[in-house]
DNA sequence: GCCACGTCTGTTATGGATAACAAGCATAGC
DNA sequence: GCTATGCTTGTTATCCATAACAGACGTGGC
């Protein structure tokens, strides 16, 4: 029986080269100790021969095992969606692990689709970085049998949950703005369908209020930087806005360029403070301060985190929350002076 | 023989659950013409009931299709990668795919070690989205056995090439500056290794030469921001240069930032060109005019070439280039009148 | 000299699905 | 009434690797 053309030689064909069995074979490749020294250089060289590699595939079936983890994203292409799933890859890949990679939109229908082609797909774990919201049950219930790790904490209570401290997060910022002398914090805020917009939203208000400060209506964007740029160009006519708060990078550009074309000035006339620190951020014109999250290392927390959940099932599971800090660039100063 | 726990219920489960055979079940869930309806409903009734989801694995097994695209892209996150796999995922998934993604360093060993696990893992079939130079040869080798789509032309000839046309991209750009009247147009590359930024340099430099310009020295950057911003500073300092295309708009963010601290102003004293458009381009400051390329296209195109190759292999292969377009905004201008 | 035990290797069963073949049955044609 | 044909369903073999069990052989203890 010779190798097959299109699939390439399987472990009995390295059996019958190196005139052993199959079992013998599989136990030289997964470094089982009791095989002889000649036995396992025989085998081995037979394998070099016959320029052999394991099927995972049958592998995955014997073993109820894929080395794989399904992650979920939003269809878009955002800096913080992108560097997600980077950090996710390298420590999935630092653990032996791939990554199945599907993206969805923000419906029940879609991101039910996405979560049940994971698990056709047999991945062990899976890292969901999209708001479930209303889909959450029933996405949970397909998740059931196996490990899951959230991103964002609409998901609800019983999955492992890795992400930033946005409370956290928006506290800095808000703070920096009134250390410098501003009256109160105008807010740009993300989709509410997240809950990391959502957190941030609450503790601007929550901090103006402990501060004694007046909260301004806010605004909401959708992430990218036109939305933010419509929202410059509301903010940048109201001449008693002198501190803005955006919630995302992306929507902090198209803020400045608005108000820049309005005619006022950063940070002379209005400070603004992003978040994320995208690696743009630093050459912004001018160099936007902001609240540095790194997704990578989230998206490394969290499948490390899914991963001993996976090798050990029997782990209680705990939310992990990473601590952003302030960077202080050109784009904040104190109010004017009038 | 009651579901194994962990597993969920298998084919079997359901044959026994609607009273037929295994195959039985195989067949309605494939959709095969030969079943009677009463069977067909009492097999998707027991499928509903137990909550079965055909095994992938298994069926990978034993058809030796895993419906799986491997993709290697670079380790950063830049936005022509991430643009590019969501465009595979896109294009992968109303195919009927899923995509294995794992990324690499451009050295040899890390090339080939990413190749060789996507080959592990069992995909249909290749979209390499990194140089490989050196490692062309070795990879090649490995990917011999399965249908591979190439996007940086360095691999070589062989591979099917599906990308956006560099030599026009850097041409347009070239020419739109001559057009507004500069004597020449520097220009800051990307790193050699890219096949991308080799032919918008040779591009760039042919365009001069037939214009009966003057070749001024290229610059070389990394694709960062950072990059761009070190190049800028120099570029800045030389009161000669009116006239700058960057082969990136996230240099290009760079290089604008440090031409505005060493003073000059852009466009009045320097124009500025980028390639990409990425969706910050039209928030800088000012706004950038830019070569646009859809990578999300280009992952879309790659995406779809490959799978007409792995389900038709005698499909000849041929390369497939994307015309880019010009955005002209408000970073390019006359040159000035001095 | 016999039993117990450890080391090395082989045999058989298994995972879950599908391809190929086989068989039962009904209808059509002569 | 008997064979040819097509539809429907079932049986068996297969994909490839691994777990569980089993056997052969050698060593050590009493």
């Amino acid at each position: 029986m010779e190798p097959n053309y299109r699939r390439g030689p399987a472990m009995r064909d390295v059996a019958a080269a190196a005139g052993v069995s199959a079992q013998t074979v599989s136990r030289v490749l997964s470094d089982h100790p009791n095989v002889q020294e000649a036995t396992r250089r025989r085998v081995l060289a037979a394998v070099e021969e016959l320029g052999y590699r394991r099927n995972n595939t049958a592998r995955a079936l014997v073993t109820g095992r894929s080395k794989t983890i399904g992650v979920l994203t939003l269809a878009t292409n955002n800096y913080s969606r992108s560097s997600l799933a980077l950090g996710v890859e390298l420590g999935a890949r630092e653990a032996g692990y791939t990554v199945n990679s599907v993206t969805s939109s923000l419906s029940v229908q879609a991101l039910t689709d996405a979560v049940s082609r994971l698990l056709l797909q047999g991945v062990d774990g899976l890292i969901i970085a999209t708001p479930l919201r209303e889909a959450a049950a029933k996405v949970r219930q397909l998740t059931a049998r196996i490990p899951t790790v959230t991103t964002d904490a609409s998901a609800g209570g019983g999955d492992g949950l890795v992400g930033v401290d946005q409370d956290l997060a928006a506290v800095l910022a808000t703070r920096h703005l009134l250390d410098l002398g501003h009256k109160t914090v105008w807010h740009v805020a993300g989709p509410v369908e997240w809950s990391d917009a959502a957190s941030r939203l609450e503790s601007w208000r929550r901090t103006l209020t402990e501060a004694g400060r007046e909260v301004p209506p806010e605004l909401h964007g959708d992430w990218s930087p036109e939305s933010g740029y419509r929202n410059g160009l509301i903010l940048g006519r109201m001449p008693e806005v002198t501190a803005i708060l955006v919630a995302s990078d992306e929507m902090a550009f198209g803020v400045i360029r608005a108000l820049s074309e309005l005619g006022r000035r950063i940070p002379e006339d209005v400070s603004v403070v992003g978040i994320d620190d995208i690696d743009l951020a630093a050459y912004a014109n001018p160099p936007l301060t902001t609240i540095r999250q790194s997704f990578e290392d989230t998206g490394r927390r969290a499948v490390l985190h899914l991963i001993a959940q996976i090798e050990n099932p029997d782990l209680g599971d705990y939310p992990e929350l990473v601590a952003p800090t302030l960077v202080v660039r050109s784009s904040t100063a104190p109010p004017p002076a009038g």
